[in-house]
DNA sequence: GAAACCATATAAAACGTTTTACTCAATGCC
DNA sequence: GGCATTGAGTAAAACGTTTTATATGGTTTC
């Protein structure tokens, strides 16, 4: 059975109050002190983080939340993305000292199951970072406003205030790899991007365009396939293209590394070389880019950067919440770089 | 301000007890419980979980904790294996309605931060799932096993009672990969193996080496190359065996496959074929594998199983604990199981 | 008609903290 | 020496639940 602060106080010989004073570093004789220390030792007392939530009505914890779709089929794709985005946020929660409640969770089961407003009023946490795939509706975020719970959504959607988004600037990485074919001397250009709905597919595709737009280059609409995120919808992305005898592409982007693989696969299998006759251009820099042969052009996300510093910003909503202390905030939003590696060639 | 229990009593015109009891499901007259109800409703009223704690002396929560090395750098490649048991133990304590309470924490920081004692004592877990990653010492179990605190190792070490281990059986995975390249009549085998104190590293080179003695195939030590279970790593051990012209190998055994990726790269380089000259096979079967080209034949993990497995345990072990029900146990170890693709051919 | 039982409802205790308000003695100041 | 100030300590209230023990009125049983 763990010892509470009453058996402590009762072994140092001294009252509950100065029990707790002593432990918490407030105003105390050291001689007391150290008696009290002494006795918490030997009892191997540590505070009860429930009795002290309920007190302080705080949680000192931290949730992050992945929204999945329950249609859409269990992606592995997602992995490297949001590994390290939760590590991001895992790293800045542990060093001030806050817990962390990691789920994954499917849009369907978010309504059904209530799992917002539990999270909220069930005052489990003290606030909470969003991470959404698909551009569902976002009718929770009436119930984080009403009760001005501080949160953070990862992701840069118009009607999002400032101070509750943490994003990537898709556009920027969107518009970045087309600069960057382009300067390469590529002209014919296929993009194999996300599925149409998806939350990034959007606004990079809207960078790429744009990027072509400013050098008059020619753009087709069906020189942009869409796909699923996958290196088997990469890899069915070209067999398809191939398959179109109008395109003569000298080069690919695709709108994230998976597809990339799955790209540079297909092009093998049909003798076509990687980057002597078509170049590539992937998305994320995850583990996949370095991984494959030839190594990935890409546009890297700091995707750790990104979860740190939405955490972060949970945290300082929080402090401005308690009246701690108060922040001023701004919109973040991470810029895209582009790493170049072997799978990309100068016209 | 979220309500309380006793705001929700007050709208209904009934006492404490009561609104607890109708929320609860226990006994009630229906139309009081219908009034409460309506009350709950009207104010929104979420049980705090903080104050169900306290009275209760359970936090609903599970941990799980993967045990990092401070000195190691900060592998990536940790993250496909983490992840997908992340996942497994998550979907099995969604199931049950727990809570999950995910964080990767050094060695180092363990002790100095008192970690697992502050879990422990802090009552903020039920039970917690360990995932270590090198063979440090086991301090902490002390700890749990006086407290009798429901927790499970995914580790198989010898000295850990079954009931709190799961763990995959790394000596049949080395065993199925040598028995596969020798069915392919592969002799001259290189093992690229992890680092020599990894915990998964030397029982899969048990599990390999004793293939070849029981076909007597002659092995000399220094065909094993102890690497780091990096893609860069693989790569460096591959450039190693190259320079070294008294080996001639037709086969490669890679103790993962981000250095099975490696290596191919390596190989490639050097402008010999996979599989058409060296046969390479992996382990994990992570994303990686499916990516890269050749596709690669390796030994899967199903670390989503061992997620599930370890979180199903942690909560039968709970229910012992408090007399809800009692379970039997036996060690639970998952069989590897071989993944044929494209790297491997006969020879 | 008393005794026993039931369904329903409630008051009060309990969980383990922190914090507020208060006491008491010692010190500093004029 | 009187008065304010400080330091060290404590009792009691508070947080939001669940649960135990008890009360009330109504129904059944003999």
């Amino acid at each position: 059975m763990a010892s509470t602060l009453k058996d402590v106080a009762i072994l140092a010989g001294v009252s509950l109050t100065t029990a707790s004073h002593c432990l918490n570093g407030k105003r105390a004789n050291e001689q007391t002190r150290e008696k009290v220390l002494a006795a918490a030792k030997k009892l191997k007392y540590h505070t009860s983080t429930i009795g002290r939530n309920l007190i302080t009505n705080k949680s000192n914890t931290i949730g992050m939340y992945v929204l999945n779709s329950r249609n859409s089929r269990d992606m592995t794709e997602e992995i490297t993305y949001y590994y390290g985005m939760m590590k991001g946020a895992l790293a800045c929660i542990q060093e001030h000292d806050y817990v962390f409640n990691f789920e994954v969770i499917n849009w369907e089961e978010l309504e059904e199951k209530n799992f917002i407003a539990k999270k909220v009023y069930g005052r489990s946490i003290d606030g909470m970072i969003l991470v959404p795939q698909f551009m569902y509706h976002y009718g929770f975020l009436n119930l984080l406003e009403e009760e001005k719970f501080p949160y953070v959504i990862i992701d840069p959607k118009f009607g999002i205030k400032p101070e509750n988004s943490v994003s990537v600037e898709n556009f920027k990485g969107g518009y970045l790899a087309s600069d960057y074919l382009i300067s390469l001397g590529h002209k014919q250009i296929i993009f194999i991007n996300g599925p149409e709905n998806h939350i990034d597919s959007s606004t990079r595709e809207q960078g790429f365009l744009t990027r072509l737009l400013e050098s008059s280059i020619q753009y087709d609409r069906k020189q942009i396939i869409y796909s699923d995120f996958t290196h088997e919808g990469g890899y069915a992305s070209v067999k398809k293209m191939l398959a179109d005898h109008s395109l003569h592409p000298t080069a690919l982007f695709c709108a994230n590394d998976y597809m990339a693989s799955g790209a540079i696969a297909a092009l093998m299998e049909a003798g076509i070389r990687v980057p002597g006759d078509i170049s590539v251009i992937g998305y994320d820099d995850t583990d996949i880019a370095r991984c494959i042969y030839p190594k990935l052009t890409t546009i890297r996300i700091a995707v750790k950067d990104l979860g740190f510093l939405a955490a972060e910003r949970v945290l300082n909503l929080i402090d401005n919440k308690m009246g701690v202390s108060h922040h001023e905030y701004s919109e973040i939003l991470l810029a895209p770089t582009l790493v170049i590696r072997d799978s990309t060639r100068k016209l």
